[in-house]
RNA sequence: GCUGAAGUAGCUCAGUCGGUUAGAGCAGGCGUUUCAUACGCGCCGGGUCGGGAGUUCAAAUCUCUCCUUCAGCACCA
């Protein structure tokens, strides 16, 4: 087999956030890949970084009162803890602030200008003049224009669903400081996409560069129109580069970013005496980019067209992954699915969640889901009860003898294994690890049949000791070639193993040679199983606290205060001014959803008596209608009734939270009852 | 609405350049062994392959149509 070069990269993590279960579907993706290649030989290389500049960075550290590099420094070691405890292994993870990113930013950008990509235009944003900054819409809120509801972000309105330009709102507000932002006209520069269209519609459409449904996909929604000049600069103040030729303006972050992938490589170049270019201009090197689906635009147009233009290798292949569900659904903070990383390694061991998204992914972009109860049945059944059990029950019989001196004679098994791994290989190749893990699977039920039908333990009392260690050596060996094929998705196991057996797991063609004649040490347990216990107590830690949202905007459920921040106390009322809401406890009596909606829930509140009210409330995205019916809530009773697509609603009910799953509906205390005022 | 994808056993999926009685694992039921982390092994039940129509000697697999689900988009790229 020739040797290939191959540069592999998962996307860049966000310093704004820590790593959670989520994001691990990508790293462990691409960790297994890349062991895969390491094992079979090839020079493969693994970068990565942290993806550190723009405006949320930029808001935290004001918030936090200190450097962004401070920030950045602090959650880039919290990732490479995370990454590290999972057994992920970087052969370089760097910055994109640093020093290797700016150089080759600059590079990238002069081929723009030389080749007349860049061209400048005005645009128009509103602009906090008490933070000095252009707020993006997210962190501008007023009232709708379409409908009059107050409290809107300025992209689109909760309640008439009708989107809208920041600067179209009424009353706007920044949710930085409160202050009334400007209209104000910055120039920004933007890069002539258009120019690459027929080349992107060649390359996205050949070569294996994508999955078909994803080249699919881009040729339907992009490609077959003009695209879009493409935004890429940021005027001060803004946490990045200051462009070089444009003073005062910033390198929108993701332009830097996947630059960051040519950075990282060129510091572990630098380190290893290597040349960059034989990594990133060389034809005899493949690349491979690992990302989500969410940013599938701008790993397959944008970032083929700034190769191109800079000169550099394009992608091998872009691989897209879906997102990771639990239990079925979007993680959720309030349900305690929204699981950081460190959190689940407090209480479950790493090797059971590569194993298990290694037996859920496929090289398609759809979702995969973690079903818990699953996750526990298919680590326990099929790697405990069925690999490392084959070593269990077998490694004691040959403790003191060790293994037999020459390979016996086992009805073809070791050699269809030795065959089979060829396929496995294929599927690992193929990123397909569904199929690979299925196929190590049905060896290991293989084994445990021969093991079974051969009865050693019988052989034992009958006095056929030969025949007993036979057997056994059979058995192990056969485990031996498992935790091989197994190496690049439980690396921590195959390493165990392989030490049961006094040897190391040096390449993949090790599984095609048994072991002969070797000592056998004695068995101590490799894996434990999971217990449903230590999954709970994920949830539970999950669900209490600590968690923290990637956007800075989003509130926490700590004390930090971010919450006050994102949205500061309204302009003083009177008492009167107060005194004309009439907020009432009610009762749920009903609680519906609406197929159609895709925020509200209709509900029937009873204000005691025969008095209803039907209020149509928009927490569909954080409560079950079953969770609701029958619990007291606080509504405002004397709100002017609003026609909504699905009826009128004739109330509100009262609940904080940033939105989408983390709405938290208030409740009196116990002993109120429906339709008591609320002072 | 537009675009992309998907609908195969209770669950997760495999199988599709048309071709023997549609497969696996898990879950369920029955039986069995005792070497092993109460694990393994054997057997059984269970699917009109989303519905309908068409092409064909033959369709889960090709064509059309309808239904359902998911995601993206509707000026953030």
């Amino acid at each position: 087999m020739t040797q290939r070069r191959i540069l592999v990269t998962s996307a860049l993590p966000y310093a704004n956030g820590h790593i959670h279960i989520g994001h691990l579907v990508e790293y462990l993706q691409t960790d297994i890949w890349v062991r895969f290649q390491k094992l079979r030989g090839h020079e493969c290389r693994y970068f990565c970084a942290d993806d550190t500049h723009g405006t949320a960075i930029m808001i935290r550290a004001r918030q936090e009162g200190r450097a962004e590099t401070d920030v950045i420094a602090e959650m880039s070691e919290s990732h490479q803890r995370d990454f590290a405890g999972f057994h992920i292994e970087f052969d370089h993870y760097g910055s994109t602030n640093s020093e290797a990113n700016k150089e080759r930013c600059t590079e990238v950008w002069k081929a723009l200008r030389d080749q007349n990509l860049v061209i400048e235009r005005d645009v128009t944003q509103l602009f906090d003049p008490k933070e000095g900054i252009f707020l993006a819409d997210r962190f501008v809120k007023g009232t709708c224009p379409n409908c009059a509801t107050p409290d809107q972000y300025g992209d689109s309105c909760e309640k008439c669903l009708a989107t809208y330009s920041p600067t179209d709102l009424k009353d706007p507000k920044s949710t930085l400081s409160g202050a009334t932002p400007e209209v104000r006209t910055a120039k920004h520069l933007f890069v002539t996409i258009e120019s690459f269209r027929s080349f992107l519609s060649e390359w996205t459409g050949q070569d294996d560069h994508l999955e078909s449904s994803v080249a699919n996909y881009l040729k339907g929604q992009f490609l077959g129109k003009e695209l879009r000049d493409w935004d890429i600069s940021r005027p001060a103040p803004y946490f990045g580069f200051e462009i070089p030729d444009a003073p005062g303006h910033y390198w929108y972050v993701w332009f830097d970013a996947p630059i960051g992938y040519i950075a990282s490589t060129q510091e572990w170049c630098a380190k290893h005496n290597q040349n960059l270019d034989d990594w990133w201009r060389s034809d005899q090197t493949e690349i491979h980019h690992f990302i989500g689906k969410d940013i599938t635009y701008f790993h397959a147009l944008f970032w083929p067209s700034m190769l191109k233009a800079a000169g550099f290798t394009l992608p091998t292949r872009v691989q897209v992954h879906g997102f990771l569900t639990v239990n079925g659904e979007k993680m959720s903070k309030s349900k305690g699915t929204f699981i950081r990383a460190s959190t689940y390694l407090e209480h479950l061991n790493p090797t059971y969640l590569r194993y298990f998204y290694a037996s859920k992914l496929t090289p398609r972009e759809d979702d995969i889901d973690l079903n818990l109860e699953e996750f526990a049945q298919k680590v326990n059944s099929e790697l405990v009860n069925k690999v490392v059990n084959l070593a269990s029950r077998s490694a004691r019989f040959v403790a003191d003898t060790g293994l037999s001196d020459a390979y016996p004679d086992d009805d073809g098994l070791f050699e269809n294994g030795a065959a089979t791994g060829e396929f496995i290989a294929e599927a690992y190749e193929a990123k397909d690890y569904n199929k690979a893990v299925r196929l190590i699977v049905g060896l290991a039920d293989r084994a445990n049949e021969y093991f079974d039908k051969m009865a050693p333990w019988q052989l034992k009392k009958e006095g056929k000791l030969d025949e007993a260690r036979n057997v056994c050596s059979v058995a192990l060996n056969l485990f031996r070639q498992l935790t091989i094929y197994l190496a690049p998705v439980v690396p921590q196991l195959s390493t165990e193993s392989a030490r049961l057996l006094g040897t190391e797991i040096k390449t993949w063609d090790d599984a095609k040679t048994p072991l002969v004649g070797t000592g056998v040490q004695p068995f101590k347990h490799l894996l434990t199983r999971v217990d449903m216990k230590d999954v709970q107590a994920v949830i539970d830690a999950s669900t209490d606290a600590s968690t923290e949202t990637a956007g800075a905007s989003a509130a926490t459920s700590d004390d930090s205060g971010d919450a006050l921040a994102a949205e500061p106390i309204a302009d003083e009322c009177t008492f009167e001014d107060f005194m004309k809401v009439d907020l009432r406890v009610a009762r749920v009596l009903k609680a519906e959803t609406i197929p159609e909606a895709r925020k509200l829930l209709k509900l029937t509140l009873g204000l005691g008596g025969d008095e209803t009210r039907t209020v149509f409330a928009g927490i569909k995205s954080a409560y079950e209608p079953s969770a609701l019916e029958g619990r007291l809530v606080v509504m405002v009773a004397n709100l002017a009734p609003r026609k909504m697509k699905f009826g009128v609603s004739e109330g509100m009910v009262i609940a904080a939270g940033p939105g989408k799953e983390d709405i938290y509906v208030l409740s009196p205390d116990d002993g109120a009852v429906p339709g008591q005022r609320v002072h």
